[in-house]
DNA sequence: AGCACGCCGACT
DNA sequence: GTCGGCGTGCTC
């Protein structure tokens, strides 16, 4: 078969690289035995003097180019593309809300082994192929054995060897036939390449002989689930329901009725690693296969994963934020869990957030998406307000649990051993002596924030950063927590030799080392980055917290992430008032957010829980407020605090960072965009800055923003489009880079 | 992002 | 006299 004569197409190519524009090519000419090219194929294709890897992202009759200029793609990758129009479209438009390259943004939603210019699954897979012997035994001398024959003839079609699977799916259970045969001699295991499209094995669900009871709803689960069901088409929902309420049995009975309408869904959580028990829930209650999409899988899982969700084999997926860009060919339901948590906004390269286009993604596929949280942010608080999303309130917490008191703990002028005073001290004794479980947070690692001379007031400071760093003694290092910087532990001053270090400040293992010492033999379990590094650490320490093996947990925000602990009765919170007068906006958000989660450990159970929160700002407003009306109060008066100081979510924001190893560079280059952004005439659109970074210096690059704000989205980005190309004509130093941030949820 | 071209300083 | 610094421009 020829190719059609009516001229060639013209393949329009995102090429894996950092460049705003599309890239004209031509396609192959020889393509008899290729397949024809198709948008959401990958192509290997010449770029500049080497090669790139592209994804064809549109086919058009003509190019701009003269057609002298257009080169020819060297190859198709992959038989069939790998994204549908859909996904391919939401991914083109995440790009370009976020500004990001089409090619950058595509190539990141891939799995990283598809990256590469290599073709698709091409695992091998057990099979099964005919012996010399088999081939000449005529298959009539098995008349016999007439499921032998059968696999014989079918073997015989295919001298290259067939698949275990594709045998299985032929000819019905054979194992004991290909043993028979195998024994005989006339047929031999062996490796398959898979065809183009091979149903990979999705995670089964439980027979439903073990699938776990459904409970029932309590009236307003019923509510909330009734409201999703009469919803048609799109629509936003907030399920605002306090810990322990039974948002999952929400999400579940969702999840239920879009499995019977043959749909997939798509859920996405923070960090899976944190939460194992919401995926073992999800899994003993999920009558369909779901796969989890997590960083801690191997490339080749990964991958395999993608392709049962992308080939529809996978009805349910889990996923942490990159999840948003998997391929769902039949997707009719999104859930967010946790949506206020900061880690579903990617920080660095294609800064999107996994929550926003969640919502974006549904109203593409016409379908709900619910966004769930103890906590939620305020921009979502506020979409509820405005009628944006539907807002499903769960108030009541599941069985006969009590929400736990918060009790203040006054610390001015106390007397702290280990950043822990009196009354906190003598309730964690009370509790221990009980027999019962108590949690302890603090949110700084390490031993202690910062080493210092006593002899010249020298002090520990990274030399790449504006920061100090932090003592790991179990490790013997010092370590800077943002650049990753390890020096060893100084026995002297390294300034005037003096011999007296002293550690400043606390970290979870100073804290431990105190608490070892004051309650001697009461097992006590760290948990922190530190302390769960090793696989499979994590898991141990929670299972032995939760089987009340420790008496003691002490943690950082780890800790603080949905785990279930029942028979934690007391919660002490040893410092968060750095989240009271921090820098950013959403301090405040975010020291509520994280207050109530770790609250919303204590109490579970039959047992009241207690907080002990301590603090030197007993009556700070904010915190007032939290405690003493609610985190839903709190959340309304952080709103009006916002609306009169015309911050978001009452307004949009866009970031302009720029970072240089040379001083003052990122600022002057971001002066010249600001005044590039002035000469454009925005009257609605304020400018703040340049300003250098709160922390100034980071991995020996000197850091500055632009903030760009307006009261709507559509200006900014219409300022955006003819900025942008602005700036990148603008001359700077190779070494400066800069980057933009839309809906940045760091202005720091 | 990579990679070439091209124009000014300290060196075998 | 050159090697090489990095500013500039280009990639269909």
């Amino acid at each position: 078969m020829k190719p059609a004569r009516d001229g060639p197409a013209i393949l329009q190519v995102a090429v894996a690289a950092p460049l705003p524009e599309l890239f004209d090519y031509l396609p192959l000419t020889n393509g008899d035995t290729s397949p024809k090219p198709q948008p959401g194929m990958r192509v290997l294709v010449p770029f500049g003097r080497g090669r790139r890897v592209g994804m064809i992202v549109g086919i058009a009759a003509d190019s701009d180019l003269p057609p002298e200029r257009l080169k020819g793609m060297l190859a198709i990758l992959d038989q069939e593309p790998l994204l549908q129009p859909a996904d391919l479209e939401f991914i083109l438009w995440s790009a370009r809300y976020y500004r990001a390259a089409p090619g950058e943004a595509l190539f990141t939603a891939l799995p990283t082994r598809l990256r590469r210019p290599e073709p698709a699954q091409t695992r091998n897979l057990p099979g099964w192929r005919l012996t010399a012997a088999g081939q000449t035994t005529a298959s009539a001398t098995l008349n016999r054995a007439p499921r032998q024959r059968a696999t014989i003839d079918y073997l015989h079609e295919c001298p290259a060897g067939v698949s275990q699977r594709q045998l299985n799916d032929a000819l019905g259970a054979c194992g004991p036939s290909l043993r028979a045969l195998a024994e005989r001699g006339l047929i031999e295991p062996c490796q398959v390449a898979p065809p183009a499209l091979v149903p990979q094995e999705a995670d089964e669900p439980p027979a439903p002989a073990e699938m776990a009871p459904t409970p029932e709803l309590n009236p307003q689960q019923a509510e909330a689930v009734a409201a999703v069901r009469a919803s048609q088409g799109f629509a936003g929902f907030l399920l605002d329901g306090i810990t322990g309420s039974g948002k999952t049995e929400v999400y579940l009975r969702l999840i239920g009725d879009a499995l019977d309408l043959g749909c997939q869904i798509l859920i996405l959580v923070p960090e899976i690693g944190l939460t194992p028990q919401l995926e073992q829930r999800l899994r003993a209650r999920i009558p369909a296969p779901m796969v989890v999409l997590h960083s801690g899988l191997s490339e080749r899982e990964r991958e395999e994963r993608w392709f049962q969700g992308a080939r529809g084999r996978a009805r349910v997926l889990l996923g942490t934020r990159s999840a948003i860009f998997a391929p769902l060919p039949e997707l009719a339901l999104i859930i967010v869990d946790e949506e206020h948590d900061l880690s579903l906004k990617q920080q660095d390269g294609f800064r999107y957030s996994a929550r926003d286009l969640a919502v974006r993604r549904a109203q593409l596929c016409d379908c709900p998406v619910i966004l769930g949280s103890a906590t939620p942010s305020l921009e979502s608080l506020h979409n509820c307000e405005r009628g944006r999303y539907q807002r499903l309130v769960l108030s009541h917490r599941a069985g006969q649990a009590q929400a736990p008191r918060v009790q203040v703990a006054d610390i001015r002028g106390q007397y702290l051993d280990t950043g822990m005073g009196p009354l906190l001290l003598q309730r964690i004794e009370e509790r221990i002596n009980q027999g019962e479980q108590v949690l302890l947070f603090l949110n700084r690692r390490g031993f202690s924030p910062v080493l210092t001379c006593h002899d010249c007031g020298w002090i520990s400071e990274c030399i790449r950063c504006d920061a100090r760093l932090t003592i790991h003694r179990n490790r013997s290092e010092l370590r800077c927590h943002h650049c990753g910087l390890i020096r060893p532990l100084p026995a002297r001053c390294p300034y005037c030799e003096g011999p007296d270090l002293r550690p400043l400040g606390q970290g979870t293992e100073r804290v431990e080392d105190s608490l070892r010492q004051r309650f001697p033999g009461i097992p006590l379990a760290r948990i922190d980055r530190d302390s769960t590094s090793r696989k499979g650490e994590l898991e141990r320490l929670l299972a032995g917290a939760l089987n009340g093996e420790f008496r003691i947990l002490l943690g950082t925000q780890m800790l603080a992430k949905g785990h279930h602990l029942p028979g934690i009765t007391l919660v002490g919170i040893l410092d968060l008032d750095h989240g009271l007068y921090g820098a950013d906006f959403r301090a405040t958000e975010r020291m509520a957010q994280l207050l109530v989660q770790v609250a919303g450990r204590a109490g579970r159970a039959e047992k009241p829980g207690t907080v002990i929160l301590q603090t030197r700002h007993p009556h700070h407003p904010m915190l007032r407020a939290l405690l003493e009306r609610g985190y839903g109060a709190f959340a309304r008066a952080a709103l009006a605090e916002r609306r009169a100081a015309g911050m978001p979510p009452f307004s949009y924001q866009v970031l302009i960072r720029a970072d240089s190893p040379r001083e003052e560079a990122a600022m002057a280059f971001l002066q010249q965009a600001a005044t590039q952004a002035r000469e454009l005439q925005t009257p609605d659109i304020e400018l703040w800055g340049p300003a250098p970074a709160a922390m100034e210096q980071r991995a020996g690059r000197h850091r500055a923003q632009l903030l760009l704000q307006a009261p709507e989205r559509a200006p900014l980005h219409r300022l955006l489009e003819r900025l942008l190309p602005r700036l990148r004509a603008l001359p700077r130093p190779r070494e400066l880079r800069f980057s933009l941030d839309v809906d940045p949820q760091e202005t720091l």
